[in-house]
DNA sequence: AGTCTATACGGAGACATTCTCCGCTTAGTT
DNA sequence: AACTAAGCGGAGAATGTCTCCGTATAGACT
């Protein structure tokens, strides 16, 4: 779960860097508490069961009634994108640490990797994710820029070391990886490939091996 | 619609060439002309309202009972899967096409430009399809073949003309392109641009500017 | 053409899932 | 301790999925 901050919005979620929404009123401690089991109790019907599952499992196993699935998530969509947007603040933490000890090229192919590693173990889930997008925009806007961050804390020392080229976009960077996972999900095994070819026409000039 | 062909299943799909599957009987004709118009419908549908859209209002727009659609494409998997196939023979035949009349670099890059366009206006199609891949497996893996052999006979005649490095396997350019495709869903007009970046990723080894 | 039979059709209805409404409960405040 | 706004839960209506089986017809055979 996603930590407790200081700026939440009315769900309980940091409010993205730079974006002040109107505060709302804090959510009551039960509230609180269901909304993070459901959270949680999604994750897992969702990995096991897939983005399909019913949403009254979900409640069962969260030991809430569907009416507060509801309140809480008025659509399986909303569900999705809050467990998604959960998942991306522990990715996010992840690449800040992965800055910290590693040198510049491994942190960002490690930090890549680790959203291989995420896409291929939750199979269907990031393609229903994507297949929103449209709706839930705020919430889809708020993942993209926490990811963006994220990623332009590791390219941009991989572009002072020459690692790869200047006029590389983060969220270019992005979309190539989710794609490249989600294309790979039903073969793990040659998305590390397909990321090095990625990686590869990213590279300044002469670079690459056959 | 896929034209007659001489080797079909008992879909009246033409058979992968080089696999003979044991010879079924022919459909009869008003459950051919069913099947083609289900497949019609599905798409004009599946396009309208997204892949998620009540399979009872396909079966109406065809002009045939829910049970037939459901003899046809006993789940909403095998109805997705059977518009994909058929759409992925048109692009398969442009393909061919493209092959003889642009030169090697022209003809693949339009070609991949072609499957771009195409996840394009089929928003979340795509990505239901891929989200089955495990379960369908035949229909799936005729698609695969289809692709892979029209991909070859536009990376040949690239790699020949030194526009795509030798170790590049057809699966992988593939998955790559259909990644992107995925990843520019919702933001077409940068489509273009990663799939640049991804073919440069291909080259042989000089080439690209900055 | 007429007859026969396997194949296919269609839709009523059983079943499953989604989602809403509203009376009851409780957290937080005074 | 009492009050009130916020939140809970589950019954049940609405929607969608999928099956079963009586009816219709394509195609074969005469």
């Amino acid at each position: 779960m996603a930590r407790e901050g200081a700026a939440v919005t009315a769900d309980n979620r940091p409010v993205p860097s730079g974006v002040s929404l109107p505060v709302e009123k804090p959510m009551r401690a039960d509230a609180r508490r269901n909304h993070g089991r459901l959270i949680v109790a999604a994750r897992e019907v969702f990995i096991e069961h897939g983005p399909e599952a019913p949403l009254d499992d979900i409640a069962k196993r969260a030991a809430v009634g569907p009416g507060t699935l509801y309140r809480h998530f008025p659509t399986r969509e909303s569900l999705l994108v809050g467990v998604y947007q959960d998942d991306l603040e522990t990715l996010s933490a992840q690449a800040d640490k992965l800055a910290e000890s590693l040198p510049p090229e491994e942190a960002l192919t490690a930090w890549l990797r680790l959203q291989l590693d995420y896409v291929k173990h939750r199979r269907g889930f990031s393609a229903a994710v994507k297949a929103i997008m449209g709706l839930e925009a705020p919430a889809m806007n708020y993942c993209r820029n926490l990811m963006r961050g994220s990623l332009i804390r590791l390219l941009e020392p991989a572009k002072a070391a020459g690692v790869i080229r200047a006029g590389v976009e983060a969220p270019d960077v992005l979309r190539l990886v989710h794609g490249v996972a989600m294309a790979c999900e039903s073969a793990p095994d040659d998305g590390e490939r397909l990321l090095d070819y990625v990686i590869d026409g990213l590279r300044p000039r002469p670079a690459a091996t056959d």
